[in-house]
DNA sequence: CCTCTTTTTGCATAGCTATGCATTGCTGAT
DNA sequence: ATCAGCAATGCATAGCTATGCAAAAAGAGG
């Protein structure tokens, strides 16, 4: 609209307006003080020129930036999807923005981490299901709050809100236990993983101290395809389980398919199957599949909470929310 | 670690390598004139003091922010999860970060908009299925360019890029009708969705052309339960339909469920289904089903390209990219 | 060694808002 | 009429970096 497309300012309002820049200031400012017939003025002429506050000159006063960092490795888990959905949905009931950031193999955390400290985000949400050693480091090298979803991480201002793998991992062995399973079979996540890793000694352990031989292991990389090619691996061995436990309800789905279409067996008869996070589609009729439901929207709140905290002092916290067994039809 | 918090500066690094604030600025700037020497002085006191260059004088002065804005109404829906996914990579690959905003009914576009123009973000990319009459001036009144996904708006500097909703909806009736159907049907999404209504107008129109019957309808609002319901409450009819046309993927993926385990009909021999957006899902063995595959990876390079395009005098353009039919066991 | 060119450096300032402080104007009480 | 008290307003400045310009240093050539 105008010549030189550069955004009306708190100025160009206040001259428009009759007024002082500080009026349009406080016009602005919940609580300051300024007259009905000043405020009415100002926002008119805002009107008319359009203007939108400007919150950069206040956060550079060392105000909040009002920014959370998301850190995720990627949303083709409905479970991570859902996790973003929620926490978009809590940050903004906060007022806060959310600045999403997705991290692979080719964008390193440390060049995401540099990129976002730029822009003075608040804090850090950092949904990584794999990590290399040094993501500890890099995350706390924000210098500011950082939460680490559902990898048990901590260190100087870096918290963690995880559910507990490992007593999870250890209630799906006694469940598969119970059901008359006798060779029970893990299948893996990426390599990396520290909740994968805990799921799979809770189980492993729990497994042995049933008296049941250790369990056969085959690794699927977090989806469908991975839990169908993992499932393939294990059925053909030569002595095939009777019962997988899989890191993520993608893999299980995957495995499931893979025992009914291609491997011919039945579920749960001929194997017993189990996930973990309970996404949309373990519920739905065709799988009904059991599973492990973390407390999404309870673990959210917690990080959203360790996230907006004023204490910047505090040890990290690894706090831990039990997950719950929902049992369908494939046990 | 430091006694007030405050972060460190430009200054404060210069002073600690003994040169300007110019010089440290001139260090993080591509291309401006540093001897080496200085240079490695101000790298080893800026590591030293843990010195992150601030983004927000620069905005301040003029330089674009590098943030885009996208407005999403979800993320449960596994296609916008992907669309996100997609955006995200091709936004980092593009140096820009991305500011996400959740947009329901509880928090209006409006407020959403004012929150993100305070910001001053470089554009805006939406995702919003479902539209308000006035969303196309709500997106308009940012002044930055828009890229409206999916929903085809144009205004002033307010772009959108989508699929040919009526051509996919044109061929999904002549696929059910080459395929044997004669009372098909159409699975509407929720109220108030543009693509929806351009999908179930082609569609119902060919199916006239083709000298069939107006197809039946029931609104299922785009998850999977809408589905289920929305087919129960079609195959009760007193002429119950012979194939059905759903809006989304969740929606055909509930309806084949219903069909096959609550109402017990075969799949495709008694009832067809063809869904849309050909998310993962869809290719999973359980379900094997026929839908219209979107270019997400085209049609997020085309928004990406419009928003980082410096003209910003051009009038609003409508691209549109084709589906492509991806024919499974469902027809 | 001197002059000219090129590179490097520092100075000073723009960009925008929030806010402490001082000032003005108004109300109401004495 | 006088003054205390309070609300409303304006002034001036901090906060941090990028950059035009001028000055200084370094290098090149004779």
């Amino acid at each position: 609209m105008n010549e030189s497309r550069r955004m009306p300012n708190s100025t160009d309002v206040a001259r428009r307006a009759g007024v002082s820049q500080s009026a349009v200031s406080r016009t602005y400012s919940p609580g300051a003080s300024v007259s009905q017939s000043t405020r009415d003025a100002v926002l008119a002429a805002a009107a008319e020129l359009g203007y939108r506050p400007n919150a950069l000159p206040g956060i550079m006063q060392g105000k909040r930036s009002r920014m959370i960092a998301v850190v995720i490795g990627g949303m083709g888990n409905p479970f991570y999807a859902r996790v973003l959905d929620t926490l978009a949905t809590r940050l903004s009931a906060a007022g806060q923005q959310m600045v999403l950031a997705r991290v692979d193999s080719n964008h390193s955390l440390d060049a995401v981490a540099d990129d976002l400290a730029r822009y003075r985000v608040d804090g850090v949400f950092s949904a990584l299901a794999v990590t290399q050693p040094d993501t500890r480091d890099a995350l706390a090298a924000f210098g500011i709050p950082v939460v680490s979803f559902n990898t048990p991480l901590h260190g100087p201002s870096v918290h963690s809100v995880s559910c507990d793998n490992a007593a999870a991992g250890a209630a799906a062995a006694q469940l598969l236990h119970a059901r008359g399973a006798t060779r029970p079979a893990f299948i893996h996540g990426p390599e990396n993983s520290p909740a994968e890793i805990e799921r799979f000694t809770g189980f492993a352990d729990a497994i042995r101290a049933l008296g049941l031989p250790s369990p056969l292991e085959a690794r699927g990389n977090y989806d469908y395809a991975g839990g169908r090619s993992a499932a393939a691996a294990l059925m053909t061995a030569s002595t095939p389980p009777d019962a997988l436990f899989a890191a993520n309800d993608l893999l299980a789905l995957g495995a499931l398919e893979a025992l009914r279409h291609d491997l011919d067996r039945a579920v749960p008869s001929d194997v017993q199957v189990i996930g973990f996070d309970d996404i949309d589609m373990a519920a739905w009729q065709a799988f009904q599949l059991t599973s492990f439901a973390q407390d999404i929207s309870g673990m959210v709140d917690r990080a959203v909470e360790l996230l907006l905290s004023e204490q910047t002092t505090t040890e990290g916290q690894c706090l831990r929310v039990p997950a719950r067994l929902i049992e369908r039809a494939t046990t």
